[in-house]
DNA sequence: CTGAAAGCGCTTACAG
DNA sequence: CTGAAAGCGCTTACAG
């Protein structure tokens, strides 16, 4: 078992001492200063590293003004356990935190989902210097919060916000809907039906939606809507929809669904009721997720390119206001996988 | 375009001139000091939300001499995109952050790959009071580098260490293995292999073997290993390891795998092979990752508790060095979703 | 090129 | 119960 006893902290005095210069001059030489000899520098450097000698971040940050941490709020639904949160947002924050990272910058996580524990004044207190919120649109009250700081506040950025006043950055939903409705029609499916919502607070579902409606409008055929239900969890939405659509017994060979968990859900009671993907009916979902990899056959999506996603967060939480949210769409691409013939 | 000027940061001073009081009663009227009355405390409050003050946290930690933060750092593949990761390691992460949360902690995460770019001098440098290591084991210069900061460090911890003489955390592989094992058995099957290995840095996938053989024995049953080669993708390990086991001849009926990536590789292969599941082959994985979900059939698997393990992590991290590990074992238990009759 | 000194915004002995 | 003062460990004008 290792010693716990704290240490006391070697501080730039110690190594002042150590090294026989003054404390400013320590700090200098550590930051690389252009005013400090190499000679010096080095001299320095040798005692920082003898003594085990790391600049205080907190010390340093305090002087500076600046804290070099961005903090990344997931907001989740509440009692939603770790394993629950939509996959998607992890690989996001994946992103966020490598984009972060590239920019210099730490970052402090934080799950939230609990209304009277909701928390994102992460730059009033000195902890960030910029706020970036991705996560689950269920969450109205979480939502309703981050508006409200992000009123008061200057550098807040958030992923699908169903507010559009705030400053938003959103995988390019419209292209997704087009490229995906293409591929479908070019598959030589027609009666092709939209899984999805025009009317939620899913800025993203509408906009999936539109650009569905162009590509069956482009090729001369009539866009059909099956909303699903907000309130239920996502596959169940994918359930309800097929089962909806299927009463109401209109034929449908292809359906484009707004989300992947959604079509999940859908592609379990096309399986149950014994229509087989991608024979009798192609399906593609939007987001990419994982869980899509393993199914039979394997789900078709689109997938924003998480890359550019995390970097047009960091970039636009850092960012001028004059350059902020020139870029504020991710591109996606097909994930062309089993379930369109 | 909200205002993106810096503002004059309100201080202490300020809140304490407009309450009529000095600083100092200031800071102790909002640190719930029981030194004030409570006429002067609500007047503090009353002066700090008119001029929208909050503590800065840097400044008080600072003079703390704490951090209030964990760092957490996922290890990963070099080269590996955050969608790539193991969504394992996702869970595990939230739970993680979520139990540090409920113990008063902030967590600076950060994903860790290559080896030039790792650090964990999180304590040196006064930006955390522990540090948590997480993430894949097959990135052998990231965990000799923490094995390193482990030997200088005190709060260090690791889930799934390979090495034994750190203060690791795991699952119960072990009893994860006797369940997996005793419900293949329950269910009928005989030629049960297990698929995984004995002698790799996964010491957890030697317990979940010696699990796997305990019941064999207890059975009657001979225990079969099929090895996995270490250096391929997790899926493709499952493809090769049901493909030698198949190329040597001897009959088998059901299959239990070291984890779900692996085992997800094996279904597939089965499938390829037409050797169906579960009625042919039962199949049981490891960790309850989601993909296990969608799979045909749902894959069958072992999950540990991840609540529990986020709060063992934190709990040990923070620790006194007298109750550190006493408990270093988190309880697993049999999702019984489809691959097993 | 280097040093002495101020100050970032707090908490907490020390006095009263 | 409250205040004046020191000090956490840095960075950075200001001097020389």
């Amino acid at each position: 078992m290792p010693d716990r006893r704290p240490r006391p902290r070697v501080t730039s005095f110690d190594v002042a001492e150590h090294a026989g210069v003054s404390q400013s001059t320590v700090s200098r030489a550590l930051a690389n200063s252009s005013a400090i000899t190499e000679a010096t520098r080095a001299r320095v450097i040798k005692s920082a590293e003898e003594l085990g000698y790391m600049v205080d971040t907190r010390a340093a940050q305090l002087r500076q003004g600046r804290t070099g941490t961005l903090a990344v709020v997931v907001i989740c639904r509440p009692g939603e356990a770790a394993s629950e949160i939509n996959p998607f947002y992890f690989s996001l924050l994946g992103s966020v935190c490598a984009a972060a990272s590239g920019q210099g910058y730490q970052t402090l996580v934080s799950f939230q989902a609990s209304a009277d524990q909701l928390f994102g004044k992460y730059e009033e207190s000195g902890q960030a210097d910029g706020v970036i919120v991705i996560g689950t649109t269920a969450n109205d009250a979480a939502w309703n919060y981050f508006r409200s700081i992000s009123a008061d506040n200057r550098s807040v950025v958030f992923w699908g916000s169903p507010f559009d006043e705030l400053e938003w950055i959103r995988s390019d939903n419209y292209e997704g809907g087009l490229i995906a409705t293409r591929r479908l029609i070019e598959a030589g499916y027609r009666n092709i039906v939209h899984l999805g919502a025009v009317d939620s607070p899913q800025r993203q579902f509408r906009e999936r939606y539109e650009g569905y409606a162009r590509a069956m409008a482009d090729a001369g055929l009539v866009p059909r809507l099956q909303e699903v239900d907000y309130d239920a969890d996502r596959e169940t939405q994918g359930h309800n929809a097929v089962s909806a659509l299927v009463a109401k017994g209109e034929a449908f060979d292809a359906l484009f669904v707004a989300c992947d968990s959604i079509a999940l859900g859908a592609m379990e009671e096309l399986r149950i009721r014994g229509i087989s993907v991608p024979d009798q009916c192609g399906l593609i979902g939007f987001d990419g997720i994982r869980e899509g990899i393993h199914t039979s056959p394997p789900l078709t999506s689109i997938e924003p390119d998480f890359d550019v996603a995390g970097a047009m967060l960091v970039a636009n939480v850092l960012g001028e206001s004059s350059h902020r949210l020139a870029e504020r769409r991710v591109p996606v691409r097909l994930l062309d996988r089993g379930s369109v013939r």
